[in-house]
This record gives C-alpha cells, structure tokens and sequence, in this order.
DNA sequence: AAATTATAATATGTAATACATAATACATAA
DNA sequence: TTATGTATTATGTATTACATATTATAATTT
C-alpha cells in the first residue's frame, strides 16, 4: 500500500474534523432563529447586546456574523433603530463579482450561455406581455442603430436587447441580463478576435425581429433569435468542446 | 406650496448628503486595489495590519470590509497564510435567500418565470452536448416515476427536470436551477391550491420529452416542452395580470 | 396651546488593545 | 534522514471605550 493510499484509507476511517468558527456558528444559529421565530419581511431582529448574551459570544462575533447576513442583503441596520429582515435582493453582490478578469474561462462561459438561453426562453413571456409602446420604443431604439458603429455596437446591441427584456415584465430578469452585459461584450469580443466574423446565410436583423414581434409568434421569435444569434450559439458550442 | 412639495424644493437644491461609512470606503478601495493591481484568482492580499496601517482606519473596519468581500467569494482566508482572491461562486449566498418566506410574491415570481424560460431555452445547448449515456440515464429515471406519487411528485421532477440540464454541460446553470427547486415547489403548490389542475388536450408526459430528446431537435423538444409545461405558463401569466 | 428647539437616551459604528489559535518554517533529537 | 518539538506569524476572538445618528422627551418660545 502507497503512502497516498494509506493517508486514504486512515481518513475513511477518522473522517477529517471541520471546525466552524464562531462566526459560521452564529450565523446559522441566526438563520435558524429567523425560521424559528417566523420573522417576516420588516420585523425587528434582537440587538446585538442581546445576541452576545444570549450566545456568550463577543459582539465582534456577532457583528461578523450579521455583516456576513448584511452582505447577502438579508437584513438591515440604522443607527438606534437596531436591525430588520429585509426583502433580499437576489443580485445583490453580484454586480461585484460579473466582471470578465475574475472569473474563470468556464464561468464566464456558462453565464454567456445562460444569457443566450433565457434570450430564447423568454418568447412565451414577451408575447403575453407585449403592448403596442414596447414597439414603438424598440423602433425608436432602431433609428439609432446606424449611429452605434465600430466599437459603440456593443452599447446598441445592450439598448435594444435589454428592452425586449422589459417587455417581459421580470424585473429579477431585466436586472440580471444587464448585470451580464460586461461578460457578453467580452465573450463576444475575444470570438471576434479568434476568427472575423462573418455574417452567416439566413442573418435576422434587429429590424427583422421587432418586425416579428409586432406580427409574429413565440414559435417565429425564437425562430428569428436563432439565427440572430447563431454566430453566438456556434461560438459557445464550439468552445464548450475544447474545454473539455 | 404645500410643505412636502417645499420639501421636494428644497431637496431639489441641496441633495442629500450621503455620508459612506468607513466600511463601505474601505471596501470600494480594496476592488479598486485589486483591480488596479490586476490581481488575479489565487494572488494574496496585503495582510490586515497592513491595510490598517495604509488606509489609517482601525483593523475593526478592515475587517468587517473584508467580511463582506468574503461573504460574497471574493476573497479566501486561512490562518497565518493570509488572504487570498479567489474564483468566486456567483451563486453564493443564493441558497441561504432562496426561500419562499423571505421573498416577495413578485420577486417568487420572477424566478419562477426564469426558469420556465430557461427550460425552454436550453434546447440548443441541449442537442450539441447530449450524449447516449444521457438518455440511458433519463430511462432509469422515468421507471421511478411511479414511485413518486402524491407529495413526492415533486421529487420526481426535481430530478428528471435537473438531469436534462446536467446534459447542457453547464455547471453554473445546473446548480441555479437546483437551487430555484424550493421556489418551483412553493409556487407550484400555491397554484394548486388555487384550482385544482387539470391536464391540458396536448399534454406532453416525461416519456415524450425523453422520446423528443433521443430522435427530436430543438424546436420539437421546444414545442413538447411548452406543452408539458403549459398549466404553469398560464399560471404565471394570470399572476403577473393580477400583480399589475 | 402649538410649534420649534434643545436635551437625553439608545443602538449601531469605530477604535484600540490583548490574547487565542492554526499554519508554516525552522530547529532539534532519535 | 525522519519524525517530533518550537517559534513565528496572520487571522480569529474578546474586551472596553467612545463616536455618531436617530428617536423620544423635555424645555422653550411665540
């Protein structure tokens, strides 16, 4: 038996003790207490004086603990008014983190991915949704096309896919496909460099999906998308398959 | 003029002064340190006393700044090695929000229409990335489906529905949608609650799906997919009228 | 009496110091 | 040469004190 082998089997048998720290503790602890309790949206959690007696722990401690749940957007705290459950913001930090030079080849990989599926998916929703000033703002969008070229092209493509976004009426959504606009332009722009771009066969235009939109159906939206973004979806495939 | 709008006058000419507390001064610097810098994932950070020491503020503020760039994966910290950037996990912190007590109705909802549109959208990468082994696996899981009744029911989806997109090949992804379970679970519920449901003329079973996915392409598994999944598109629909 | 301004009380925010603890590097002994 | 002991170091925790913003209450003015 190999010294790797026998360090293995040693640990099959003493399973490797974790040591949470004080701060994990308390945190879960507060978790389970907000559960527990039923606080909801608005209700007053205890101060912190009190949480350090209730645990004897530090209010360092417990301090952490509620950064770590400020952080998440979780709760909220003023000044005398002590703290508050709060609506969670589901995208809160990730704003911080979407940014190309920081996340891995993968990652930013699968969120370009993400973004091209939720483009397709969101047929059924625009169309249920869609009143005649979602055209006219898109047209209007239209109009400006010519004046975004060379490098600006990323800012029209942004404009005029972030508001057949709003159609949907998802705000979580709107949100998260502008927070992916820095990945996308980058995705986009390294393909670019790999090999120029050449305009595939049966290319649907802005013009041509807004046209679409106002007369068309899920069925022939995603349709249109499709070869909208076909040197999109040819792109990721193709990477995909040398990532592994 | 009324007070609140000599209020609003008044306001108009002195904005309000916000005043950042130390933490929040000390946490836009660090990004702008690191981005400055150009570190990247695994790099180390300058130690705390160091960063006291450089920006005059107490090491109480550098930590709980260093707190918040942990709680959202940015940072990694050991004992005596220091800290570290790290590949943050976009979907940290999700978990511990992703419950439906916490949420607003609307927020729910949001998500809930996310995955519905990215259920759909996921075809393409579906077909270029389904493997023979991937179909063998859905058959074991659809012999199950009769095990599942009653309140199990979904459990059953829950890993049908997941392992069609593990063949996306899209970790991020796959992990997202696992975590919005508790929330497809919760709506899900509510709606049946509302009226009892009923199956729609075309409804398209898990058999069909997986039928679609071994001979079909895109646009067929698309079209099977919208109606098996078509009580819960009309749901949502209705909801977002009555939220309007 | 009503409205404004001063005062006190309170809970979070910041500071400073000390010590505990885990990980590393180095020294030491078998 | 290897395993064990020791020192060092940077983060983790504790304690105490004070600053500051907000609220409620009291005092003052008109």
């Amino acid at each position: 038996m190999s010294k790797a082998e026998g360090s293995r089997n040693l640990q099959s048998k003493l399973r490797p003790i974790i040591n949470y720290s004080l701060t994990d503790q308390v945190e879960t602890k507060l978790l389970e207490l907000f559960k527990k309790e039923d606080l909801r949206n608005g209700d007053a959690i205890p101060k912190e004086n009190e949480l350090c007696e209730a645990m004897g722990v530090s209010r360092t401690v417990i301090r952490e603990a509620l950064t770590r749940l400020k952080t998440i957007g979780l709760i909220d705290s003023k000044k005398n008014r002590g703290m508050t459950l709060t609506e969670p913001d589901l995208l809160i930090g990730l704003d911080k983190l979407l940014q190309p030079k920081i996340l891995s080849e993968e990652t930013l990989q699968d969120m370009f991915e993400m973004r091209l599926a939720l483009e397709m998916g969101i047929a059924e929703l625009v169309f249920s949704r869609i009143k005649p000033q979602d055209i006219i703002d898109l047209k209007a969008i239209l109009k400006t096309e010519k004046d975004y070229k060379g490098d600006f092209e990323m800012d029209f493509e942004a404009r005029f896919h972030g508001r057949i976004y709003a159609i949907a009426r998802n705000n979580t959504l709107l949100r998260f496909q502008s927070m992916l606009l820095p990945i996308f332009k980058y995705v986009h722009d390294k393909g670019l460099k790999l090999k120029d771009e050449e305009i595939p066969k049966n290319y649907v235009t802005h013009t041509m999906i807004v046209k679409v939109l106002e007369t068309g159906n899920p069925e022939k939206y995603r349709d249109a998308m499709k070869r909208h973004l076909k040197v999109h979806f040819d792109r990721t495939i193709k990477m995909r398959k040398l990532l592994e």
